[in-house]
DNA sequence: GACTTAATAGGACGATCGTCCTAATCTGTG
DNA sequence: CACAGATTAGGACGATCGTCCTATTAAGTC
């Protein structure tokens, strides 16, 4: 980890604009500043802008496949995992209070640029969304799986949305707390219905 | 109505290009091209681009007025009311699926962009939850009702940017029939107390 | 030490951006 | 018709964008 390589510090520079800038917003000029690199040297390691986006995509995607393999080992119970998802706000609460949430807004931005990285970026969606579901589903709801999975995905867009907007960090404590007591009538229906 | 001036033609213009590419993302050339005029022309009725995005957002927040004021009306109750809130996740799916929410979607934009006009966008989100917590106090949830306001805005959010991101109508319904199910249990919840 | 490849720096390129300026045209009044 | 003000067209501006090209340096091999 030491000897990263200047692609590597390109990439996470890169993923660091996007995020706080946005990727139309971000110029070759503000990453290669940020990496203390000449311009020109940029072509060297990526043919284009979209090739970087490309890259930044790919990371995020990777380490959005550790942290849920990662919930996967820490979490005994389905319920337990699930709450370490909805934790996420708590623990990037100052940075989603200031930027909004990294996955959801790069998404939207992509959108309206009609952007060809589209798919690739709402792949991070679909991993959140396909683990969801999994969990649900050993936690004895798989009928409905999909449709917690995806009610679960909304309102934490949602919270993050709002929590940007009225830079309210107490309203993220709030909703997570309602967002746990709903997860927990969801494991409670399920034992209702098998006692 | 019929004699609208160029002025409004071009904030029409405006809005919508905003809404579908972004803000950042539309040019002069790009509203010019709609609006049918020379560029040039354009700096006769605005001094900047920021100027029309100001009267795009004055204009936005008038139509917001305008529709929650309509919606006292034709709303008897509270619930009723609050119902209409939730029902424009339906009335616009369309718009949504293809470019999400216009206010959730200018606000993030302009919170990247670290823009001047960012008061005034989210100033349609105050809009809303003043007048959402107004009708839960209504509705007898006093001592929450800004709580449930932000939860509610929250939630249509959520909505709005999965909808988006998984081009998926039906999932909006899906979650339409949660919130009003939701709403029920909001008015139920006062009843029990009451009774 | 000569040679090859990897890596970097710096500047030039065409295009487009927001902005501004000026001349032409339309419109209404005397 | 003459004139004044409102409105429009079209092009020039400097800056910046993403991209590309070339010269230079660093690193590794024989």
């Amino acid at each position: 980890m030491i000897d990263k390589t200047t692609r590597d510090h390109i990439i996470e520079a890169a993923d660091q604009l996007f995020y706080r800038q946005g990727f139309e917003h971000t110029s070759f000029s503000d990453i290669a500043d940020a990496v203390q690199i000449s311009r020109g040297n940029f072509y060297y390691h990526f043919k284009s802008k979209d090739e970087i986006l490309d890259a930044v995509i790919d990371v995020r995607v990777a380490n959005t496949r550790k942290m849920l393999e990662q919930w996967e080992i820490e979490g005994e119970q389905p319920g337990d995992r699930i709450r370490h998802f909805i934790h996420i706000l708590i623990m990037n609460r100052a940075k989603i209070k200031r930027y909004g949430c990294p996955v959801g807004t790069l998404c939207t931005e992509l959108a309206k640029l009609d952007h060809a990285s589209q798919a690739g970026a709402n792949k991070i969606f679909t991993l959140f969304r396909v683990w969801l579901r999994r969990q649900f589903t050993l936690l004895g709801r798989k009928s409905d799986a999909d449709k917690l999975a995806l009610h679960l995905l909304a309102r934490s867009q949602g919270v993050a949305a709002l929590a940007n907007v009225f830079h309210d960090e107490k309203f993220i404590r709030q909703e997570v707390k309602q967002m746990c007591d709903w997860l927990e009538s969801c494991a409670e229906g399920v034992a209702c219905k098998a006692g």
